[in-house]
DNA sequence: ATGCATTTTAACGATTTGGTAACAGTATTT
DNA sequence: AAATACTGTTACCAAATCGTTAAAATGCAT
């Protein structure tokens, strides 16, 4: 997901806080929208859709706790992230933001620093649980992937593989019949920032070609691959 | 398939697990049906012919393992899709599983996020549960256009095409019936900056007759093509 | 460090694709 | 009917893309 296409919905009902926070935020290309109040807050919060939620803990007409409750219930934003506003010092034990579904705390006074480095980790929580969930077993066709102790067992038979290789067929097979783009198999499999060259997919390709089946895996020109029960 | 159309059947033994499990994904819109051990499993899973299975390994009166095979006897649940709960830990290499007929496990402790992307996720192949790829996947006269697989069906039979026939097909196909002047296409799926000779779309126009039939591209002199049904 | 497995690169060949040119065909205008 | 303008068709070439291989680089464990 690209920067600019996240939404920050900020709620506090200081409009310095706001205007700061939203500021520094909005400097590093989020989409800002913002609420003075709990009430308010959940009103955006089902219209925008906003992937993280800044909730100050104190306000008028309905507090933060509640709020987050509230928006804890809106299937749409199962996904979302909430984060709490609170004053530093607070006894964090006896705070009910957890139980009602927040993500993490943010405590005041605000270093901007501090606030949008926060920002970027929480948003890569959403991004991880974006992708396929990682961590179990799965059955496509005939093989079976077993994501905890890293094996695939084809027809019964065992079948280790390399982590690279591994990882490329889980990606590939998580969506049998939908075709990856080179970009999209880098990102997921490489990591963005690694560079690799352009022959390095093809040559993986090749080895589960070889291990796993030829006809499991078709080449789409110009596109990418896709796996084939 | 609407997503509150797609029932679940949820088994364990304890009602908590069920509680919390069934709470979430009726939260996301599922039809939920319980049942806590695998007797009641197997007899309410013929009558409700659920879509989706989640069955605890370890339960009273019959377990998991015999529930999921009981199940899988059924003529009328094959294509119903059984996942199984289970301790993280366990030995998976000697599960009996995967023999039983299951297509995944989830590992406790269930969270709530990973439990329902992966519910979300096993639903994606039941083929006719369109939730949220609907719009990469079209239907015009006796052709369906896939973008996620990058192929089109034409009376069942599936047609691989080029990138650029593809694309072409595609756009003309997203409006059956408008013209498409020529400077258009070359827009949009050749990209202003490329600058390509007058016959280049011609030819590309021809191919598709070719392979997909004459009829449907019709030729609007001075103009552009346009697809028909 | 040494050896082994894995990963990446580089080089080359093979294949597919996209694009052009040339000409034939067809409609449109004069 | 002739001239004009546009499209259809074909064969061919160039560029893009992919497959394969071997060797170099890297990582990893002994």
């Amino acid at each position: 997901m690209k920067k600019k296409d996240v939404k920050i919905l900020l709620v506090d009902d200081e409009p310095d806080i706001l205007e700061i926070v939203g500021y520094n935020l909005s400097l590093e290309g989020y989409q800002i929208s913002t609420a003075s109040n709990g009430l308010e807050a959940v009103t955006k919060a089902k219209k925008e859709k906003p992937h993280l939620v800044i909730l100050d803990v104190m306000m008028p007409e309905m507090d933060g706790i509640e709020a987050c409750e509230q928006i804890r219930k809106v299937p749409d934003l199962s996904d979302t992230i909430i984060t709490f506003l609170t004053a530093r010092g607070e006894d964090y034990s006896q705070m009910a933001g957890f139980d009602a579904g927040a993500d993490d705390y943010i405590t005041k006074p605000i270093k901007p620093k501090v606030l949008v480095s926060k920002v970027k980790a929480l948003l890569r929580r959403l991004k991880d649980s974006n992708e396929e969930v990682a961590d179990d077993i799965v059955k496509v066709g005939d093989i079976v992937i077993n994501r905890v102790e890293y094996k695939i067992i084809q027809n019964g038979t065992e079948i280790i593989l390399p982590r690279k290789e591994f990882e490329l067929l889980s990606l590939l097979a998580s969506r049998p019949g939908k075709v990856f783009k080179r970009e999209e198999i880098l990102d997921k499999v490489w990591g963005n920032e690694v560079i690799v060259g352009g022959r390095t997919i093809d040559v993986h390709i090749r080895k589960l070609r070889e291990k796993i089946g030829d006809d499991h895996f078709k080449t789409i020109k110009g596109v990418g691959y896709k796996f084939v029960l």
